[in-house]
Parts: structure tokens; C-alpha cells; sequence
DNA sequence: TCAAAAGTGTTAAGCGTACACCCATGA
DNA sequence: TCATGGGTGTACGCTTAACACTTTTGA
């Protein structure tokens, strides 16, 4: 940036070829037993007919993240999502054709706000499990892996797992999350203590219900806690 | 693969004036007894004369990673240094005159090797303590507290403490670096009884030189350790 | 009444923390 | 000999980890 100089006379700086800048969205949500990752089918070249990530091109006054956000809600109608900036990809030949920078963003949904067909459907999106990614275009799948590995460093130390539950879910159902996420498992009686001794996930008096057993407690996040304690140095760690 | 070729006649995407995309690189070192950052003195308009980061725009057919080493080494003579991609920052404004996206990196440099005068020096390069930094261009100094940021949240759970200092290095050194990223003090006997304990830092048979007290002794990284650990799950923690 | 998951306490080991004095060296 | 930092151990409290049975509910 401080190296730029004035285009020479008789030239302007728009006439340099210069990279095409994209965002690429990572959209993961939490299924009973795994991570799946939101795909669209590419209706054009290159890459016509793979899988992909959505995402497209950076408008000429956009911010970057809300190119992200409108590419979402256009591509897959998703909206209103935990969406954080995760990493920037622009080795030179990662698109076929010409220079493409792509800004990555990981988001967390919640699954069951948007039910997709379990595979495809009509809009061509879908979400796939992360054990069985079919063929994707580009460097996308170095982007998921990205991804992953971002929300697994990051579920331990902050409190973005409860952005891929429900408002109101039970301590079991954010005990599964943990273990798919961190692939391990984990004791229910040392898992909930912990959970509970944080003083942020706080119980409602609602119970489960359609559940062909014993119905549990439901729990919520308490977010404005929890920033008030940020503010005073408070650290959150499972 | 193929190169970049100039737009088709027609409507193409080509056609629309596109962000330039530049580097920008926070170059951080220790000093005694605080954190400086290396900084350049802009030579043109905008911001002419105001200090920045080194940095530049990224070439036709360059990565960027290579983008910000390049620049690194043309605008203050620094190589092979630790550097890591830090975040992409893209508002629409943040140049006054046209929209420029930069990828922002950070690098850890050990200030012995690279001893500018303490301000300012002939190339216009200098060190500049984090706690009383001149203005700065752009959004110049976002992108420091940005790095600052991920530097502090690191050095705990990754071992780049180490990138700062000489390759042998007294205990002390090693806890007064904690102590500086961490803004903190820490105990003596627990800071080395911890590191120890880790065994990745290990003693060499060289003390201190040229020290007016007793000397002390030398240690040094063991790298290779510390990457056949980290293959086999191990995760660093100070 | 059975299947399925909910819910609940105790103990032992390991880890983090607090804390103070003698030692070696060069000026 | 003095000033400066180097180097060392122990005790306490908290956190983590291991571990199994009873309860509730709907089918």
C-alpha cells in the first residue's frame, strides 16, 4: 500500500490487469451426527456442474463481508448468520482462467433453519457431510478444511458453538456438538459440571418434547452475560 | 496455468473497474522491555509523509504471501523472517482516492538482527514502541491493533515467542517476552518449572556474555521436537 | 414393562499458584 | 564488597478425570 505510486502520465491504474477480488462462504451446520457444509452446483464454466462453495464477486463499493452476506442470501437464502472473515486465497493459478483472490468467510447456521433436501434440491444447494464431500471447483476444498479447523481451535475458547444450535436446546444436544466438533468424547457428568460452573448456559423451564423418552431440560445461552464478563477480562475455555 | 488475458470486447465482467489488491505488513519485534513495530515513511500522496507499513500492491502473477516477503525485503531489507497471513481488510473507503483491498500479513523479527536507528533512519525505516506509535496512514493503525490482537492470542497456544528472540536465549528473556505480549507479570520459579516441563527448550552449554552480573545460561528452541509432538497431538500451552 | 436417554456425587491425581533465600559474577 | 540478576523447592487449593446407578417418559 505505501509503495503505490501515481499511474504514470498517459496511463491510469485501471488499465494494469489486476486481480478479480471474490468472497467464498464456508456455511457449516451441525446434523445429529456431523458437520455438513453448504454446496451449490455451478451452473457455468469453469467448473460446470462441481460443487461449490457460494460465494461470487466483490461489488466496486461493497465491504467484503457484506458481499459475503449478499452472495449468501442470494445463493442460498440465508440470512442473519454467525459469518467471521477466515482466510484469503489468491495463489496465482487457483482459477483456471485469470487471477481470482478469494476472501474466505466461514459461517455458522443452525440446521434445522434451513432444510434443505438432504442432498440437492431445486435451487441446486445442498449440505454435505464433511466425511463425503463430493468433487468441489477450485481450491474449495482447502477452504473447508480452513474452515473446520478454524471452528475447531476456536469452539474451545469461544462461545460460537451455541450459533449452530437452537435458542433453546439441552445440554446433551451441546455435549454432541462438542464431541463432533473435537471428534472425542466426552464424560456427560464432567462435561455438564463444567458447563454449568461457566454460569452462562442457564436453565429454562422448558422440557424437550416430541422425544420418545424421558423429555430433558432446556437450556439457553446467556450472550449478554457472557459480554458483560468479556468486558471485565473473563475468558471462556471448555 | 493461463496468463491473464485482456477482457473480451462486450459486456464482461472484465469491464467493471475492480479494487486493486495490496499487502501491507506489521512487522513486529522485542525490544528490552516493550514491543516495537517497523514502520516506513510514505514518500507520495496520499498520506505523503505520514508513516505506514511496508507493503504494496500484489503482482499480475505473484502470490501473496511472495507479495508481502517482496515487499518486505524492497521497502526495509528484512527476509526470512516468521510470517503469517493476518486479515483482509476491504471497506470501501479505507483509501481515499480509489478502492484498494488489502491482505495484511504479520511478521515476528528478532530486532537484534535488524538494528535501525531508534526513530528514523536514512531509508526511512524505523522502530516505533506499540505504546506511543506516530499517526499513521490509512487504516494503518487497525491493522496493528489487529495484529497485536492475534500475537497475544497465539503466543499461548503456539511457540512463535520464540521468532522473536536471538536462537540462544536466557529463561529470563524468554519470561520477560511473556510478559511484554501478555501484559502481565509472571512468576519466576512457575514460569520455569512450566517450560521445562514441556521439554522443548533445552539447555545448551553457553552462558551469557558481556552481562555485568552473573551470566546465565543458554538455551535454544528444540523446533524439530516440537514438530514430531505436534504430529502426534500435542498442543503447546504457556 | 421395556427401551432410551436424563440426571446426579465422590474420589484421586495432577496442575497452577504463592512464596524467599542463597549464589555467581563483574565492576 | 556490593549490586545485580541467576537459580532453586515446597505446600496448598483448585481443576480435571474416572467412574455407575436410579429416574422419567412414551411407546
Amino acid at each position: 500500500m505505501s509503495a503505490w505510486t501515481p499511474p504514470p502520465p498517459g496511463r491510469h491504474v485501471y488499465e494494469y490487469p489486476r486481480p478479480a477480488v471474490a468472497v467464498d462462504c464456508v456455511v457449516l451446520g451441525l446434523d445429529t451426527d456431523d458437520l455438513k457444509v453448504l454446496l451449490i452446483r455451478r451452473g457455468v464454466d469453469p467448473w460446470k456442474g462441481a460443487w461449490a462453495l457460494p460465494g461470487g464477486f466483490v461489488g466496486e463499493r461493497e465491504g467484503l463481508e457484506a458481499a459475503a452476506r449478499r452472495e449468501l442470501v442470494e445463493e442460498t437464502g440465508i440470512g442473519e448468520v454467525f459469518l467471521e472473515q477466515l482466510y484469503t486465497f489468491g495463489e496465482p493459478d487457483r482459477d483456471p482462467r485469470h487471477r481470482v483472490i478469494s476472501v474466505a468467510y466461514y459461517a455458522l447456521a443452525k440446521l434445522s433453519d434451513f432444510k434443505l433436501t438432504a442432498g440437492t434440491d431445486a435451487a441446486g444447494a445442498g449440505w454435505h457431510p464433511l466425511s463425503k464431500l463430493p468433487a468441489l471447483a477450485f481450491d474449495h476444498a482447502t477452504i473447508i478444511d480452513a474452515a473446520v479447523a478454524r471452528l475447531r481451535g476456536k469452539v474451545r475458547y469461544a462461545p460460537i458453538g451455541f450459533e449452530l444450535l437452537p435458542p433453546r436446546f439441552t445440554l446433551t444436544q451441546l455435549q454432541r456438538l462438542y464431541e463432533i466438533i473435537l471428534e472425542r468424547e466426552l464424560d456427560k457428568r464432567n462435561f455438564r459440571k463444567k458447563i454449568l460452573s461457566l454460569d452462562l448456559v442457564i436453565e429454562t423451564d422448558e422440557k424437550q418434547t416430541g422425544v420418545r423418552h424421558r423429555a430433558a431440560r432446556l437450556y439457553r445461552f446467556d450472550r449478554k452475560k457472557y459480554d458483560r464478563l468479556v468486558k471485565h477480562g473473563f475468558e471462556f475455555a471448555i
